[in-house]
DNA sequence: CTGGAAATCGTAAACGTTTCCGCTTTATTT
DNA sequence: AAATAAAGCGGAAACGTTTACGATTTCCAG
């Protein structure tokens, strides 16, 4: 359990330990020769670095704090695995914190890695209220967060452009042949704004009239879309698309569709948000507006990793291109 | 950025910084009086401990590697979201770690977490040759497995009893007046053949001949499985039910009995194992065998706790029970 | 009133690095 | 050949804690 330290291998070494340190970080303090000797000499003992006691000294920890709501949740493990793999090419290791549903757990954990010492924190917001939640904490450690929620706050962010996400998306449902387009889901958090007000954008530009079917939900599930679509489809049909406002939405309102013995695309045709994973499955095949997760996550880190090591301030907004995924759910009126 | 220290506190409360440290840490060696004084005097000036001094001088950096093949993967992400609560739960964070897709970065990420100084591993292995891949340091710091392919080795693990889970999925196929199983994917591993024993053993008991299509896959994917049951649907169908080795592999299946027009349950009844996420969703309703993943990753976490806390030596293997979750997918031949 | 135990607090060492400073030795310049 | 620069290395401080040890004070029993 004893590991080498430096010490040790300098005492073999009979240098200093300060030689070996400099013989580790390729500093050019010293002889190429001693250089070769003392490396050499390093994995035959085993010695590998101690970083916390190297982050003692330089001040940085190496570690990037990720903080989800949780991350069993297709959308999330797919921004963190993106995260970690960009993280660790450039020498960053991540903490994974779940901040749960509550916003006291939110703000425990960022409290937490601070505590911890992470160079920075990368943050999915729970909430919009998550910025007010940890709002003393983020002038204490370069943040960004992985959300549009934030429009008008002093920080900085990565996200797709969601109004544009709703904007092509209805679009299509036009060129399609769908007149009647009914936006379904939540409408209530600034990211639920941006899209619902694409979709309003579309409408006006093609001289449709938009209409919602909105939920008070905080929360996008299948099971509340399950539900919301349950009391929808209590009344007529007089649409011919949906809109769902998010993925998870759409595949509570396909359960609700096969409950009601609803075809789709048959009769009414769906699309959804976010393209996460479960969308491309068989029997599924939702077409869907693609949050690009894997884009959002390296320019996210990258985007840290410019406020780490240039102390970068202010902050800057990243808007990424959605794009429209087309697969199963959406029929083509066009060609009946 | 420049935050408080201990001394900062000391110097405000005229003490010495070894009596704030007391007065945080709960000892006995301080008067009530001045704890509470100077307790309260630490959020006035937003004192927290740094943890990574702490770790200096404690030999414990509260942290725990986990590192799983990816992410994104419904399977670890589940471990990884219970795993995180249940640590965090009991003062450790999660240092997260992507093994990739081969061995050497497996490697790697293993000895940066021993750089990291991290207190223990949780590792669920990305295929059966990490044990020796990773032999070399797992004496170096307490490391539990997620996964029965270690049976003869010294290393404690926790896993579902695979062999248990297939014989119970048979044997329920049987009830269902089932007489023509087969059995589709990986065998190769050893968790994998120990779910093909499983089945074995129940056909044997139930008089049944064991039937085999087989892959050569090292991965279990959807498309994988796609792939293979395209080529055995080429083939005559003598065989009234499929037992998927995994719930990917049985995904897969699905949709390429979609595209044959083979109909599940109808003509063909299907079963898996793992009970991912994705097979509750509409459309899919897979029965299948669960890994109760949650209970996994809590006892992995306790026993990781009992290594590093209690100091534990030896290995110990913890199999849990896995329980069959009876949805959509199988029919009921006795029903008629 | 006194002796000693208990309670409270300060001093200092230690953890394993990195890095500044200065010393010696070698190489370069005029 | 002498003066100067540069290269290579050692010494020591510093990072912010915890904790063993020792010193001082308080308190109560005898």
């Amino acid at each position: 359990m004893k590991s080498v330290t430096l010490k040790d291998v300098a005492k073999a070494a009979g240098v200093s330990y300060a030689t070996v340190s400099r013989a580790l970080s390729g500093s050019h303090q010293i002889g190429s020769d001693t250089r070769e000797r003392i490396i050499k000499l390093c994995d035959e003992m085993g010695y590998t670095t101690n970083y916390v006691a190297r982050s003692m000294v330089t001040k940085r920890t190496g570690l990037i704090g990720l903080v989800v709501p949780s991350i069993d949740n297709q959308f999330m493990s797919e921004i963190a695995y993106y995260a970690e793999m960009s993280a660790r090419g450039h020498g960053f290791n991540i903490m994974l914190c779940n901040s749960g549903p509550d916003l006291k757990q939110e703000k425990t954990v960022v409290k937490l890695l601070l505590s911890r010492q992470v160079d920075g924190i990368l943050i999915v917001p729970q909430s919009p209220k998550t910025y007010e939640n940890i709002r003393a904490f983020t002038d204490q450690v370069p943040t960004v967060f992985l959300s549009e929620n934030l429009r008008d706050q002093p920080q900085s962010y990565v996200a797709v452009d969601n109004s544009r996400g709703t904007y092509i998306g209805t679009k299509y449902l036009y060129e399609l042949g769908h007149r009647d387009i009914l936006y379904f889901g939540r409408r209530h958090t600034a990211t639920h704004q941006l899209r619902a007000e694409g979709y309003i954008r579309a409408c006006h530009e093609l001289e449709l009239t938009p209409r919602f079917f909105n939920s008070e939900f905080t929360r996008s599930s299948i099971s509340n879309g399950y539900q919301l679509a349950k009391e929808l489809f209590t009344k007529p049909i007089d649409y011919t698309a949906i809109f769902a406002s998010t993925d998870s939405n759409a595949l509570g309102l396909l359960k609700a569709a096969d409950d009601a013995r609803i075809d789709i695309p048959g009769t009414l045709s769906l699309i959804g948000f976010d393209n996460i994973s479960s969308t491309a499955l068989p029997r599924i095949e939702l077409t869907t507006v693609e949050q690009p997760k894997r884009d959002m996550a390296v320019q996210a880190v990258d985007m840290l990793r410019d406020k780490i090591e240039n102390g970068t301030q202010g902050y800057v907004h990243q808007i990424l291109m959605p794009t429209l995924i087309k697969r199963s759910t959406c029929r083509n009126l066009n060609e009946a």
